[in-house]
DNA sequence: TCATCGTATGCCCATATCGGCATGTGTCAA
DNA sequence: TTGACACATGCCGATATGGGCATACGATGA
């Protein structure tokens, strides 16, 4: 197999950072594809694929309005990834400590033992 | 150009599933790499990679005890997603709403003659 | 009917994924 | 030293991405 189709879920069509911003910038309202293709600067059939992911996913919506296609918001979609996030909301707390403890962990190791940690 | 890499960020190594389980299961502490992949159900190898992933995004963090490497979280990473979702929060509500108005729009449009106007 | 505007799609390409499998590396014990 | 154990990595294959570019499609207006 390989990765996920980007259409799988809300997870996986957030990944592209481009998606994201489309996402932004329709919290200003709905919007037709080329106005956003021209803000985020990109080319139109850029902004009509990306906006078709987002589509599959359920994260905005189409409207017809003459010529044009106005992309809408439709944010319910993410509130499963802000929960699963939330998850670890004290977690990111908590890691200073759990730092100073691993920190401490290595200046330990480096005293007792003439042993080599590579680290990045 | 590809899709961007899994290590590129935290919103790219949390589109796949059994990365979210791993730091799921890490939320109950520190734990060797073959005990994960048991639990997750998958081989060595794959978890050694998915954690090769995480800890290149900085979500985890390893720490060797004898023959074992125990992985142990590292939230942090995760707030930005947290706070980039949470931007919006007010609008997984408001959609309801949104989601009649688009109804009543399309009702609307149904009867009426389109008229173009460019908002924003 | 035809030209034009706003969008959606189709194709090609380079890239990296994830899974499976085999093997390399490092540690501990006998 | 040797062997067993815990992990990490390398390689292969199938797949789908995202960008570029050309083009098809639908609606509007002359």
């Amino acid at each position: 197999m390989a990765r996920a189709a980007t259409t799988s879920d809300a997870f996986n069509a957030i990944a592209e950072p481009q998606r994201r911003q489309i996402l932004v910038l329709l919290r200003g309202g709905e919007r037709p594809v080329t106005e956003l293709a021209r803000d985020l600067g990109m080319t139109q059939p850029q902004a009509s694929k990306h906006l078709r992911v987002l589509r599959e996913v359920g994260l905005v919506r189409v409207r017809e309005s003459g010529k044009q296609r106005l992309y809408d918001l439709d944010a319910r979609g993410l509130r499963p990834v802000h929960e699963w996030v939330g998850g670890f909301e004290r977690f990111w707390n908590e890691s200073f400590d759990r730092l100073d403890a691993y920190v401490q962990e290595l200046e330990r190791a480096r005293q007792e033992e003439p042993h080599d940690d590579d680290d990045r």
